[in-house]
DNA sequence: GAAGGCCTGGAA
DNA sequence: TTCCAGGCCTTC
């Protein structure tokens, strides 16, 4: 599932790669991703340069020449691959997205298994964004601590909900809200209006932390997480919680715990988070 | 504010 | 055959 350290990972990886290049040639294979007319793609992309790449929440945002940003969610499986013509055995299956570039011979793949990823072409910069992206919060990094810690006071909300809801903090998912609050030694299902000052202020800085060490590792290979090469992530074997499955708490040794909160799985140390 | 449904296809 | 996942929408 990637969340803000698997795209921001990506994004950096691409920045390095691409930056600078010239689209030559756009294939669309799976219209059910894309959400800007397949034609309006096809037309406008070609022979555009890639001026800057960056993250906006779980997005990943291509800023083309002539005012154009090119906007890709990986949603659950979604993934960028950088290939070699040379390097390429047979065609990988699912992928449904293909870019080539006129510098090189590399191709960019959009692999979705599940397809639940999107790509979007917005234009005329930041002023008529689709309402999706419009609508994301601040960044975790944008929040300062005691303004988060006020702001999560106002609401009634079970904590874990609000750090998912991408309104309130862009970039989080499932993996790093129960890695924070777990830092933070909050029970995911606890009301914000009723956690300590303090409490929120750990979860706060928990929050950075987690990112931060997420991205040193190149964010978390579970699943089908991949980095542009192919190559795994290796935070996932730093969780202290997300899938531990029947093991134990590292600091308590308590039996972690899961529980569904409107149907999405949380982990959990009942010891250790109040 | 919470819960259920929808999309999709692989794993159990 | 059932379950699951992220994001979004609808319903209660």
């Amino acid at each position: 599932m990637p969340e803000l350290p698997e795209v921001e990972t990506l994004a950096s990886q691409l920045r390095e790669e691409l930056h600078d290049r010239t689209i030559q040639t756009v294939e669309i294979r799976n219209d059910s991703i894309v959400t800007t007319p397949r034609e309006s793609l096809l037309r406008q992309i070609p022979g555009r340069t890639i001026l800057r790449v960056g993250r906006r929440g779980k997005f990943i945002r291509l800023d083309l020449s002539g005012a154009l940003t090119l906007w890709l969610h990986l949603g659950m499986t979604g993934q960028l691959l950088l290939f070699n013509p040379s390097s390429l055995k047979a065609e990988e299956p699912h992928v449904h997205f293909k870019v080539s570039f006129r510098e090189s011979p590399q191709f960019l793949l959009y692999r979705d298994v599940r397809r639940f990823g999107r790509i979007a072409l917005t234009e005329g910069g930041d002023l008529a964004l689709p309402e999706r992206i419009r609508r994301l919060g601040r960044e975790p990094g944008e929040w300062d601590g005691e303004e988060f810690a006020s702001f999560l006071k106002t609401r009634r909300a079970r904590i874990k909900s609000l750090l998912l809801d991408q309104r309130v903090v862009a970039g989080l998912g499932n993996i790093y809200t129960d890695e924070s609050l777990h830092r933070a030694g909050i029970h995911p299902l606890r009301r914000a209006d009723r956690i300590g000052r303090k409490r929120l202020l750990r979860l706060h800085r928990a929050m950075g932390e987690v990112l931060r060490e997420a991205i040193h590792w190149g964010g978390s290979s579970i699943d089908d997480y991949r980095h542009l090469d192919g190559g795994k992530g290796e935070f996932q074997r730093f969780h202290r919680v997300y899938s531990r499955r029947e093991e134990r708490c590292l600091q308590c040794r308590a039996l972690i715990r899961q529980v569904k909160i409107s149907g999405r799985t949380s982990w959990f140390c009942p010891k250790c988070q109040r």
